[in-house]
RNA sequence: GCCGGAGUAGCUCAGCUGGUAGAGCACCUGAUUUGUAAUCAGGCGGCCGUCGGUUCGAGUCCGACCUCCGGCUCCA
């Protein structure tokens, strides 16, 4: 048989040769280094066989970047990770070990709980077996074989029961794991491996299940490569909101309001951008604003739906013989306003928005910052709208969310998930390919990336989320367009249609940036701080050089102050002292103002160090462009 | 909520095996009057997360709770 090259050339191999019989048949070189191949563009063990036509690529521990050849390593060093547990761990009982984005992990049952410092003696078994070294050998085995081999392991049982086609096992050193594979030959490949952390997960996801103790590791094919790695994350966390929101004085936490803001004034100038900017846009858009009660009576999210699926969430008031509960969404209260008066299909779309304060009861041990808090507003609005408006309305929104990525600057964090129809979908094949379809040539349309997540839309309608990654490399979700045919009707929305009959209006739920302060959050981490001149609380900063130049600069504080947000750090420290507290505070124009100074002529400098001497017009010049576009 | 880790001055952190708390920055005062990332000196500042226990004695050991961090689950 033949097989094909990357290079397009052919090479002749016996029948049922393997990735490795190619490799040795290229050289020695190759086969000594080979972790892994590709045939058809998909990867596959090494020991499996080849068949004629295909074309293979195969992959070396020069291909050190690779995705599919790291995780081949990875998923081995999860492997010497469980034989060092075994080893130390009498009893104990393993579950699944797989590679992942950044590593890899391995659920263990162990007998007694573990702790972080037994990582270490963990770590120092799996060093003495890379010294040792191991190989790591593949078997097929009948499904009865597997059941008595793995008879004291109920969760490799109940993978053996599950699993789908032939089972396979890898065994190294002395370590037998059913694993579907591939692996490395040998661990001569693994250069760097580092255990990282230990969590607590749930069997199959499932938190019915019981808690097994997993151990993070990661590994890599160099050790430069690892300390790069540890590096970068050590980079990201110091672009966590979390840290940055208090370093910037932006808001500050308190643990009296776990999971709310204390937000300060220089923190409400980049709110109350966003808040100016949405209140601007949406009124260009045909928007109106509305207000809705903070607090209802639990009658009302029974009635909506909400009580029963989402009620723990839900913050609770006694009140005399009534509960109230605080609004974790603004639908109901929409809803009910859009029902106050007879509405006609003329009137449609009506289009509320609001950005209340929301608070969900979200358990302790999920919250985070300001990207998962109690307490929060989401640049809310509601569309009611007969079905012939859905297109119109949805393109309008995915026109807005293009203007927004473009003027926050976040397109290339920004990625969509477009949920399609369930199988106890409402309404014919037609209507969903109708909608669905509306949907994802919108998402073409103003490019972003997006997967499709099939079955998971609600039974009457496809949504759309949008997340974005935080400085973790973390998804969150941001944005959402959802249509909504079932909470208009179960709270009685109607419009007269021009046919004179009652008739229920479309609902799309629609948020853009999501939450203000989720929204907030990912900024600040995208940008490390160093937000863009329109959103910087201080915007200009101007050091007069001496006392003799303090009413000057204030002057042209105040000027500036007109457009801008400026202000003046009074000569009490050096000159230096005040430029670097300017860094500090990632203040993008600092403005130093002495004897040399005029109108004629100011010391400018940005932030990061450049300067130049400009005119006070010129400066004025220089900074209205960066005020965000008004399209 | 679950597993693991942590909580010391406004911030960043030190405090060995139990003996009664320390640095830098910030802040205040004084001197200095300053030209593009830290002038010098002095001073103020601690319910050592909370509650309980062990002990002659607890920041240190034990327990519970609260909060935060990394995960898991969840996220309308």
């Amino acid at each position: 048989m033949k097989v094909v090259l990357p290079d397009n050339s052919k090479l002749e191999l016996p029948d049922g040769a393997s990735g490795l019989d190619a490799a040795r048949a290229i050289g020695p070189k190759l086969a000594e280094q080979a972790v892994l191949m590709r045939v058809d563009g998909r990867v596959q063990d090494l020991r499996l066989p080849l068949h004629d036509g295909e074309p293979i690529q195969i992959l070396t521990t020069r291909d050190k970047s690779d995705p599919d050849a790291l995780a081949v390593l990875r998923h081995s060093s999860a492997h010497l990770l469980a034989e060092a547990v075994t080893q130390l761990y009498p009893g104990v009982k393993l579950a699944i070990g797989p590679p992942i984005e950044n590593g890899f992990y391995y659920d263990f049952d162990f007998p007694e709980p573990i702790r972080e410092e037994d990582l270490e003696k963990i770590q120092a078994e799996i060093e003495r077996e890379l010294a040792e070294g191991r190989e790591w050998v593949r078997q097929e085995i009948s499904r009865d074989e597997a059941r008595k081999l793995f008879s004291s392991d109920p969760y490799k049982l109940e993978l053996v029961d599950t699993a789908e086609g032939d089972i396979s096992i890898y065994k190294q050193g002395g370590f037998t794991d059913l694993c579907r594979g591939p692996h490395l030959q040998n661990s001569k490949s693994i250069k760097a491996l580092k255990l990282t952390g230990l969590a607590g997960a749930y069997w199959r996801g499932d938190s019915e299940n019981p808690q097994l103790t997993r151990i993070y590791g990661t590994a890599f094919y160099s050790r430069e490569d690892l300390d790069a790695y540890l590096e970068r994350l050590e980079l990201a966390r110091g672009r966590d909101h979390r840290r940055l929101g208090p370093q910037l004085d932006l808001f500050h936490m308190s643990e009296y309001s776990p999971g709310s803001a204390l937000w300060t004034a220089k923190g409400m100038a980049i709110y109350n951008a966003l808040e100016d900017l949405r209140r601007r846009e949406n009124a260009k858009r045909g928007y109106v604003e509305v207000k809705t009660p903070l607090m209802w009576d639990v009658e009302l999210w029974k009635r909506s739906g909400h009580w029963e699926k989402y009620g723990e969430n839900l913050f609770r008031i006694e009140h005399g013989e009534s509960l109230y509960g605080l609004k974790p969404m603004n639908c109901p209260g929409h809803m009910l306003l859009f029902n106050t008066q007879l509405r006609s299909y003329r009137d449609l779309p009506i289009r509320y928005a609001e950005a209340a304060v929301l608070h969900r009861d979200e358990p302790t041990g999920s919250l985070q910052g300001l990207t998962r808090a109690r307490q929060f507003s989401q640049d809310d609005a509601h569309v009611f709208c007969t079905e012939d408006q859905i297109q119109e309305e949805i393109d309008a929104m995915f026109d807005y969310v293009d203007y927004l990525y473009d003027t926050f600057g976040v397109r290339e964090l920004a990625h969509a998930e477009l949920a399609t129809r369930p199988d106890n979908k409402l309404g014919t094949d037609e209507q969903w390919d109708h909608t669905e379809g509306v949907l994802r040539r919108a998402l073409e349309r103003i490019g972003l990336r997006h997967r499709v997540a099939e079955g998971e839309g609600a039974f009457y309608g496809p949504k759309i989320d949008f997340f974005m990654d935080d400085a973790l490399g973390r998804p969150w979700q941001m944005g959402t367009i959802q249509l909504d045919g079932q909470q208009p009707e179960r709270l009685g929305c109607t419009y007269m249609g021009s046919d004179n009959r009652e008739h229920t209006p479309y609902v799309i739920h629609r948020a853009l940036y999501g939450s203000l302060e989720r929204f907030i959050g990912i900024l600040l981490e995208h940008y490390g701080g160093d937000l863009p001149f329109w959103l910087a609380p201080v915007q200009v900063r101007v050091l007069p050089v001496g006392e003799a130049h303090l009413a000057a600069a204030q002057d042209l504080a105040h000027r500036l102050g007109a457009i801008y947000r400026a202000d003046v750090a009074e000569p009490t420290d050096t000159i230096g002292k005040r430029i670097r507290a300017a860094e500090l505070e990632k203040i993008p124009f600092t403005v130093v103002y002495g004897d040399r100074e005029s109108d004629e002529s100011l010391a400018v400098r940005e932030r990061g160090g450049e300067q130049s001497t400009v005119s006070l017009a010129e400066l004025l010049a220089r900074l209205e462009p960066l005020l965000p576009s008004d399209v």
